[in-house]
DNA sequence: ATGAAAGCGCTAACAC
DNA sequence: GTGTTAGCGCTTTCAT
């Protein structure tokens, strides 16, 4: 008892598969064979093969998403206005999760190369040739999303490294000069173009950098959690911290609550993009913020105009700024602040 | 210049189709054949179209989930496992949201159909006969995600109506009786348990119940946030907020904010799961937890078994429980509290 | 071990 | 306006 196919219908109608074909698809039929074929449809309970018309057509009115992973809330927006306006364009979105790991990389892009007309990705591939190559192989339009793209080729980029420079400057001018940087791997170019950032305010500033504060490795919020906990526990603890992460954040403040310290009065926090948590944690946390609807907003139409050949084939390189948010996690350092913290948070722990 | 496929690869190769064919699947060949079909293939850059595979074979090694909407974190946990578990078994795993729109819901289902070979969906098409149709007329086992199956089939329920119950049995004990229950639309299943359960939990204590304070439209935040601040506003404030939702909170929280109230002296909270928002803020919050890690391994299992045929054809149906998870976000209502809290939140916005 | 050919379900070109 | 048929790219008989 398999699915019922157009040759059924055709059969049951009494009409060949031509003009089952016919009406499936609204082309001009004379009613009185439409209504049998369409009785044959309800009665057999049909549903046409997508993969066999795929195949046929050529298209598969199917876009893909890769990303790394479905805990940032910031590419929420994002994919929630794609699917907008590409739903509205007629496409099917899917969405697919990398989780970093180059092995599920390529079987993605493997999986997606012909269910999909286009394609939207986040991908460390730079890194591994053989997904690269996969990549590279991709005969359909692709977006990379915050990804240098090695080829000729459409991208989405968000200026990290200026976001990370804005925010260095705001901590210089309240007085910080031991500044720690969280971030995800720096094979990737958000943390890459993030620690420039960093290197050039230091420098701007006259600030020489301890390279023990700079952690990278990857982004997610239970490093960062390790990462948090090991700069605050360590001898030379830095007066405060910049996460370079979307999805970091969680990590940073139970760390920092873990270790008895106060914001901002013990510890100086610049927080990745999280909206819900930033603004509703005590005290509220600046921010890097990146207008991720924006981002979807470009993403989408660009994919649209590409699949229709609507614009020249010149790849497109098309760069967001971000925002320094400022709320009341961040101010100055006490100079005093090495002793009066160790009894702080001696006096605290004591009382649980 | 499209892509080449497996009779370019034959020519080149200068052996049959079927000895091409045979090389790519791993079948024997004989070396000297094999070595010119490889370098046919790696030359032109073949891959083999996955559509005309899966058309043949009649199998796509892909799974399919459609849920409401990726912003819930909850759902995070649930994905993150099932793919691990999936991918282990050789599937690729592919998302869709269907927003909560019933055409939406019919679209994925249909790109669905013919492109994985099984579904784990949580879908509202209850509602909805064209989406119910739509749905039971899928060939491929389905899970059914803390949805009601309509007909025969498998499904994983979460307790909702008991995780209420044991919420408003807190509640109660705490001297509350006026408490207002925020969540989802009532034509889905997870609304409509709860609500059984927050009628249940009055009766049973016999408390009256002011219908005024069950709010149930949709999940998201947004409408959260516009309900709980129209029942702040309200002359007759409830002393206690029930948000059952899984992705609610932030909307709640934020109202609460706004309105200059505190939690728990003017309020008492009790949010749904969201790991950590719920934690870090302060004071944290009491939530009705579920195990969504547990979740997914039950659900990527079943499905598993299903595709392997290895067990009875009878529907399993699957019970999580929740738990009451104390936090401090919840204490007894003060009975001045209606006088005092004008006064605090006049004092306060005074100082702004 | 290999080649020839059928056929998965569909659409479109062609003939009537 | 309708029926017949080729062919999308692949795997798998069936011969050899």
């Amino acid at each position: 008892m398999s699915k019922p196919t157009i040759r059924d219908v055709a059969k049951v109608a009494g009409v060949s598969q031509g003009t089952a074909s016919r009406v499936i698809n609204q082309l001009p039929v004379k009613p009185a064979l439409k209504a049998r074929v369409d009785s044959a449809i309800s009665t057999l309970g049909y549903t046409p093969n997508a993969l066999a018309q795929s195949m046929r057509l050529k298209y598969t009115r199917t876009i893909g998403i890769m990303i790394r992973d479905f805990s940032v809330p910031a590419f929420v927006n994002f994919v929630k206005v794609a699917q907008n306006i590409l739903s509205e364009a007629g496409y099917v979105l899917l969405l697919a999760a990398s989780e970093d790991r180059p092995e599920r990389e390529a079987e993605v892009l493997n999986a997606f190369a012909s269910r999909a007309d286009g394609l939207i990705l986040t991908t460390n591939a730079a890194r591994e040739n053989s997904v690269e190559k996969t990549r590279s192989n991709l005969s359909l339009p692709v977006i990379m999303l915050d990804r240098e793209p090695a080829d000729r080729q459409d991208a989405i980029l968000i200026a990290h490294r200026e976001g990370m420079h804005d925010a260095l400057n705001y901590l210089f001018g309240l007085g910080h000069k031991r500044i720690a940087l969280i971030t995800g791997n720096a094979s990737a170019r958000p943390a890459r173009e993030r620690i420039l950032g960093y290197r050039e305010a230091h420098a701007e500033h006259g600030v020489e950098i301890d390279d023990a504060l700079i952690r990278t490795r990857n982004f997610s919020k239970e490093y960062a959690f390790a990462e948090t906990t090991a700069l605050l526990g360590s001898g030379n603890r830095p007066t405060a911290i910049v996460v370079g992460g979307v999805a970091m954040l969680p990590g940073v403040l139970r760390a920092i609550k873990t270790c008895n310290l106060r914001i901002p009065e013990d510890i100086s926090l610049i927080g990745g993009t999280d909206p819900d948590l930033s603004e509703l944690v005590e005290p509220p946390v600046t921010a890097i913020q990146v207008d991720y609807h924006a981002i979807g907003v470009e993403a989408a139409q660009l994919l649209l105009e590409r699949l229709n050949n609507r614009i020249d084939p010149s790849p497109r390189i098309i760069k967001f700024d971000s925002k320094l948010v400022i709320r009341k996690s961040c101010a100055p350092p006490s100079s005093t602040r090495s002793a009066e913290t160790e009894l702080r948070s001696l006096r605290r722990s004591s009382d649980t």
